[in-house]
RNA sequence: GGGCGCUUAGCUCAGCGGGAGAGCACUCGGUUUACACCCGAGCGGUCGUUGGUUCGAUCCCAACAGCGCCCACCA
């Protein structure tokens, strides 16, 4: 044992020795000179050329324009406690950090830039604008990875990775050349859903469906003095009349049947366009009769298919009206639906108009706008098969989603997912390697094949979606298509952690892709090696403290960073790990982060006094122990078997929760109380060097359990109170089966019971904390000493009168002098309470027994259980019935 | 329109067939030498409603009401 108390690690300013440390945690003067000195140590570097097992987390890559929000620094704190666990355990454990390119993102920030010099990309050109965006990635990008140190996130910063770096693009080349020459990436006119602000497709997962108020405008086509046949449709969108090509019934409609096949007159542009029957058609809806623009409208577009009709075009990629020869030729959008319906109006057709109408309008996820559905030739993925792998990887086990009553929606996607427009006309991304010859040639290209030279030769001028790359992260980080050594050791994955919201965009692309791009890699020994990770681990949202989704324009999102410098950054850890209950939403407050920065608190004072006290880690625990000492051990070695039963489970909070009642309630309330007895003045030397050792040993192991979540003010305590080298590097505590100790923890809890029993009595009776009553017991059978310093009840000394008698627990007894203070109303109010209780306790007990059918068809143990119940319960009225008729009568 | 989930103390949430729990908030009492970022004692709930199954239901089933999220081409 030493006499001073060692400098915990990082807290460079305050001196040494017990006395000096200060009585409360300041996480700023621990926090960064630890985190450098775990860089600076390499423990966050993984090595393939280990023996060990793996354990693989590659980090959901933010967007290269983000910084670091409270979603983050949520999902952050849980894969850094499943990372540093497993590091602790002994995994070989690569967290690995990086950063997604975020086309879209980029886009719209750089534009911005541009605007506000006077010019635009299209000025610029293609060239200037690349170099221009990567000017801006290494001024202004990343600002993400100084908050991740913050946060203590032990990621291996020497394999930090970016979607566009040269390794990706290598991946991204091969991947593509791989899908296409498979015939999974095919190119093709379809109807996709168009941004006009971006001039650019957008894939199905970009799109937001959202309820507006619009128009539901019924008009005749034909014509309308009845010389001809006619038909009334409806539409939401008018403008794209100019563009139909057909009106379509259900063939079965009878009001309809004899239209079939004749031609109506399209207004405003004078062609005639045919009645047809197609199945697709409710009659129910409107009027039974839905015009047909195949270009614009994505079920249009497959009645079009199903009966060969022409598909005209009337829109520009900006959302202008392109109709030669119109007066409409030229309007924007809006605008022209307008002009179109009153001119429609003028010519009498509008037959009904329903405003407001509410529908819901695909817009555009990133800029805002209504996205307008337009014929364009674009690459796709063919997914169906892709899909199918992703799902079967699920279905038979190979992955696992926890929560699992999350899996349902991952099928739902996966059973569903339409083809997978992956081509933008973007300029900042993955350019898609295929050339086009000048005489209709397309080759596609890996990345060490040489793009063709000569006349006419061009490259596809659009990107990839960011979601390709994106979807390639889990090895195309870890050096494929090369097979390098980092692959073979951390790929599959152990888990992916993210949150419940981006299951589709995001965790099904990877499963396509990991499972078609690693087939070949996974060998017998591990025939599911293809897997991207063996494990979905999702979480909720960060919400406000009334459950409300965090949002700026509410005005209810928490900074972090300001958190964390107001709190500390294990208070924030402990508050996110406190609520994180699998798949579920996080609420937090600044009620909770408070009390997570009290515990921190706690922690350090508990760790203060065991050196003060002298508590020692050093030498072998002794195999028996006895009384408190055995207790806690026993406690200790239960509390780890069941932090280990909910991390399999990515239970946090319950996690969370069982350290803090552990820690606060037993070690603090409790053993250290009890310690206190064993090492006073009047105890053994003996007595007091085997207390010392335990209480080293349970703020050892203690310590070690919560690193995960909290690693600086562990590691700060840890290091003062063992002289180790890292907590970081410190072995995860195994629970042992010999320390439990059934007896230990019976006895402490009746020790605990008789001085409840005794503390209410006190409280009930008025009795203030300072005063000193004498006490005299029976039949105690151990424990005198500590119960009266828990109380501060002092021996019977001369002229000591018991004017109170209290019934403990289990046969023991106590008598009082409180000639000083009875409050003989309020103890006959307690008394009253506790008898109500007992007795009500008494009443269900006992009827359940008098229930023949209870007692024929409820199991033994439950049964047995309801008697002991009874029996105390009975016991209780006894006692405070006796206690009752010995108070004076008021 | 389809799918998933939720409704338990003032707030946020655990529990999910046999004794209603936690944190915070609240009330009362405290200068106990680790900690007032503390200690002790307390108050507070017909577990959304109605039926059913069961010896027994907060927990299982059904219906209803309210709320949330995801998916979706009803013109």
């Amino acid at each position: 044992m030493t006499d001073t108390v060692p400098l915990p690690a990082g807290a460079q300013t305050q001196p040494a020795g017990g006395a000096e440390l200060p009585s409360q945690y300041v996480p700023a003067s621990v926090e960064a000179p630890l985190y450098e000195r775990w860089l600076q140590r390499g423990y966050f570097t993984a090595d393939a050329g280990s023996g060990k097992p793996p354990f693989t987390i590659v980090i959901p890559p933010p967007n290269v324009t983000g910084s670091l929000h409270i979603g983050h620094a949520f999902e952050h704190t849980l894969m850094d406690a499943l990372t540093r666990r497993a590091r602790m355990q002994g995994f070989e454990t690569l967290w690995l950090p990086g950063m997604d390119h975020a086309s879209i993102a980029v886009h719209a920030l750089v534009e911005r830039a541009l605007a506000a010099e006077g010019t635009n990309r299209r000025e610029l050109g293609r060239d200037a604008f690349v170099e221009r965006v990567w000017q801006w990635k290494e001024q202004h990008g990343g600002a993400i990875l100084g908050q991740m140190r913050r946060l203590g996130d032990s990621v291996d910063w020497s394999r930090e990775r970016f979607t566009m770096d040269e390794g990706l693009c290598r991946a991204v080349q091969t991947m593509f050349k791989r899908l296409y020459e498979d015939g999974l990436i095919y190119r093709a006119e379809r109807l996709v859903n168009w941004s006009p602000a971006l001039r650019s497709v957008l894939s199905d997962a970009e799109v937001d469906h959202r309820e507006v108020e619009g128009e539901l405008i019924s008009m005749t086509y034909g014509s309308v003095d009845g010389s001809g046949p006619s038909i009334v449709v409806a539409t939401t969108r008018v403008e794209t009349m100019l563009g139909d090509t057909a009106v379509a019934v259900h063939p079965a409609d009878p009001r309809y049947r004899d239209l079939i096949g004749s031609l109506v007159e399209l207004p405003l542009t004078g062609r005639l366009i045919p009645i047809i029957a197609d199945e697709h058609v409710d009659p129910e809806f409107g009027t039974g009769a839905v015009k047909v623009t195949p270009a614009h409208d994505p079920n249009d577009f497959e009645i079009g298919r199903r009966h060969g009709l022409a598909m005209i075009s009337i829109m520009d990629e900006e959302g202008r009206i392109e109709a030669t020869g119109t007066e409409f030729d030229g309007m924007d959008r809006f605008a022209a639906r307008v002009a179109v319906r009153e001119r429609l109006r003028e010519q009498g057709r509008i037959v009904a108009e329903r405003r407001p109408y509410l529908h819901t309008v695909g817009h555009s996820e990133r800029s805002g706008e209504p996205i307008e559905p337009r014929l364009s030739l674009q690459w796709f993925v063919k997914v169906e098969p892709l899909a199918k792998a992703a799902g079967d990887a699920v279905r038979d086990g190979r992955v696992r989603i926890s929560p699992p009553e999350m899996a349902p929606r991952y099928f739902a996607w996966t059973d569903n997912l339409h083809d997978w427009c992956i081509s933008r006309q973007l300029w900042w991304g993955h350019r898609i390697p295929v050339w086009y010859g000048p005489d209709g040639e397309v080759r596609c290209l890996g990345p060490d094949e040489q793009p063709p030279t000569g006349p006419g030769w061009r490259q596809d001028p659009d990107v990839l979606d960011t979601w390709f790359s994106a979807g390639l992260w889990p090895f195309s980080t870890l050096g494929w298509p090369e097979r390098t050594a980092d692959l073979a050791k951390f790929y599959p994955t152990s888990v992916l952690v993210t949150g419940y919201d981006i299951l589709f965009f995001w965790v099904v692309r990877m499963m396509m892709f990991g499972l078609y791009a690693m087939a070949d890699d996974s060998s017998e020994a591990d025939p599911s090696g293809a897997v991207p990770f063996r494990t979905i681990a999702l979480h909720g949202m960060v919400r406000d403290q009334f459950g409300k989704k965090m949002s700026k324009s509410k005005g209810n999102s928490v900074d972090p960073l300001a958190w964390m410098d107001a709190y500390g950054t294990d208070a924030l850890r402990f508050t996110f790990a406190r609520g994180a209950n699998p798949g579920a939403d996080v609420p937090i407050s600044e009620d909770n982060i408070g009390g997570a920065r009290n515990f921190c608190n706690k922690l350090w004072n508990a760790t203060r006094f065991a050196l003060l006290n002298g508590a020692s880690t050093e030498g072998e625990l002794p195999q028996r122990l006895t009384g408190a000492d055995a207790w806690i051990i026993s406690r200790l070695n239960r509390v780890i078997a069941e932090v280990d039963g909910y991390y399999a489970d990515f239970e946090f909070a319950k996690i969370a929760d069982l350290l803090y009642h552990f820690a606060w309630d037993e070690v603090c309330d409790w053993y250290l109380e009890l310690a206190k007895v064993s090492l006073a003045p009047g105890s053994t030397e003996s007595t007091a060097a085997v207390t010392r050792r335990v209480l080293g040993e349970v703020l050892d192991g203690l310590l070690r359990l919560l690193h995960p979540l909290t690693p600086y003010v562990t590691e700060s305590l840890w290091t003062a109170l063992t002289g180790g080298e890292s907590l970081v590097i410190a072995a995860w505590p195994q629970a042992e089966e010999s320390r439990l100790d059934k007896a230990a923890e019976d006895d402490i809890l009746l020790l605990q019971a008789r001085v409840v029993q005794l503390r209410q009595f006190l409280s009930g009776q008025g009795v203030k904390p300072a005063q000193r009553i004498p006490a005299r017991f029976t039949g105690l059978g151990g424990y005198e000493q500590q119960i009266r310093r828990l109380l501060r009840l002092t021996e019977p000394a001369e002229g000591f009168t018991a004017t109170a008698q209290l019934e403990l627990s289990d046969g023991a007894a106590v008598e009082l002098d409180l000639s000083t203070a009875v409050d003989v109303a309020a103890e006959w109010a307690r008394l009253d309470r506790d008898r109500a209780a007992a007795a009500k306790e008494l009443e269900q007990t006992g009827r359940k027994l008098a229930n023949d059918a209870f007692l024929a068809k409820a199991k033994p143990e439950v049964i047995d259980s309801v008697r002991a119940r009874n029996e105390a319960a009975a016991a209780d009225l006894r006692r405070i019935d006796e206690a009752l008729s010995r108070l004076p009568q008021s």
